[in-house]
DNA sequence: AGACAGATTCAAAATATTTGAAAAATGATT
DNA sequence: AATCATTTTTCAAATATTTTGAATCTGTCT
């Protein structure tokens, strides 16, 4: 015979547990030939004796020892998996996997990740930051829950709502040699060197725009290229809510672009369109959107 | 019904990878309403739909798939057990934790675990350092098969065996203020740092004899505390085989002191008596025994 | 030795699973 | 629309497995 069989090693945990076959067969509503039965049965299973009943009290072989320990593992996991299918039939999902792309506030999902938690979801999520075109690849790889990304995600298997607009604004930091008041064409500029945050995917070389200039210094993530930025190593496209503080208070400053130093580029929620929402994902959306909208009223 | 069955979802993972229950039944030599009536089985144990009847080819349904994903654990978890009955089986420890006082050389149990594993034994060996008393602890609360610790571990539950002495000998490094050829009594090296390796379970103060001077430098490992030493940190006790070759070359050199400068500690292996040893344990133990041996040659 | 607590064995009874046949559903083909 | 090929479900019968109570056996305690 073959397989593990769950009941046998619950069987011999309790028997463990209460100290004899008839503890443990008081303990589960069975009779003591039950319990004998499904010992043996166990045993024969692996071909070995996982019971020394030599002695007038039971005790666990050398290999049942190490057999029952191993199997608590294996019980654990059944017991989880229990409490999955609880969550699943409350229409709680058991976990919500969120990739979000790192040019967006903190502040938008962190909002989200509260209101699940506020109404008692037992719900695990897991949040990763990806870049621009990283999001929609890390939600199709992972088979992620929401993407919360740049511009719009496409697919035909992926449902996808506009959110909002981020305003990306070139700035530079004072001692880069360029100076708020003055009008700067691309020629000029291209002395500078452009901060930039590689695109995790290394699909799209940019955040939606570049500079096309040659001096680029790529970093990780948002908040060391605003570091960067700061210390005047050197110019780059940074979303306004980012930098607001900075540049009123002359930290930063806009550059003055002739081709333009703002742009908007849209931010979307996507999921996927055969995938049941779950209760946590739907109020995850619901708190993004309701934060989508104060943004939207505060941009105007 | 309450509780996973593993058959349940193995039939369940045979038709998404066959692709239908018929395919499913063929591939498990049993008739298609046979694997019908499992399904339901785990549907109805579960509460949940976990197929997606609707369509021409069976799909899993959202709750399905995270339900099988974690499944898969629980079937891993059960093949993993299958594979520990095979290894106990032919006497062979699944797993075989040895514990060691950290003040012996690595060789020892190296070459110990090299024999083991040129017998092509199929067992995870894990090594765990202690210092003096930790040993005995750790061997008994982790519940580990073998230990090779300093001095005798009494316990009614153990055997011990002698393997040899190890000489701890009081050294110092020049630039201490301390000369080879001098003698010293023990007013006038307390005006010295004692380097000394913290016992791992804080019970025993120092590796069986302290010079019982105020000023104590305590390090985590005998490695550590060789380093201290040549860098002229203090003087302690250091294992003879530790520190031969920096004693021959000058590097270190031995206290003349006058309560003496030499202890000999017996080094001993330790077992559960009452736990029969398997395949790897005794070529473990085979191993360090013959070691010993030739270790006591050379020390006469 | 006798009382007792516990484990196994055994045949019978109760459950659970599997089966083959028939029915129902679906998509493809004509 | 009718037919075919494939597939899943339903059903009652056949099998297989598990559970049970009674009898038996084995150590422990007094």
């Amino acid at each position: 015979m073959r397989g593990a069989n769950l009941d046998g090693f619950r069987v011999l945990d309790r028997i463990i547990t209460k100290g004899s076959f008839a503890r443990a067969a008081a303990s589960l509503n069975k009779t003591v030939p039950a319990i004998s039965y499904t010992v043996a049965q166990l045993e024969s299973s692996y071909g070995l004796k996982l019971l020394d009943r030599s002695g007038y009290r039971v005790k666990l072989t050398d290999s049942g020892t190490r057999m029952l320990k191993e199997a608590h593992n294996l019980l654990g996991q059944a017991e989880y998996l229990d409490s999955v299918a609880e969550r699943l039939k409350h229409n709680w999902e058991p976990k919500l996997e969120v990739v979000i792309d790192g040019m967006l506030l903190p502040g938008l999902v962190l909002q989200a990740v509260e209101k699940v938690a506020a109404m008692g979801a037992p719900t695990t999520i897991q949040l990763t930051t990806e870049y621009l075109s990283g999001v929609a690849t890390r939600f199709d790889t992972a088979g992620a829950d929401i993407m919360l990304s740049l511009g719009f995600a496409i697919d035909d298997r992926w449902l996808s709502e506009h959110l909002f607009d981020v305003e990306v604004i070139l700035v530079a930091a004072p001692g880069t040699g360029l100076v708020p008041d003055r009008q700067y064409s691309h020629d000029q500029l291209s002395r500078q060197v452009e901060v930039s945050v590689q695109d995790s995917s290394f699909n799209t070389p940019e955040p939606g725009r570049s500079l096309g200039i040659p001096n680029i210094f790529y970093v990780g993530d948002f908040y060391t290229k605003k570091q960067a930025i700061l210390k005047g190593m050197g110019i780059g496209w940074m979303p306004e809510s980012w930098v607001e503080e900075e540049l009123s208070c002359g930290l930063l400053f806009e550059v003055n672009y002739t081709a333009g130093s703002r742009d908007r580029y849209p931010v979307s929620v996507g999921t996927w369109k055969y995938r049941q929402p779950g209760r946590a994902q739907e109020r995850f959306i619901t708190s993004v959107r309701h934060y989508a909208q104060k943004a939207q009223i505060n941009s105007t």
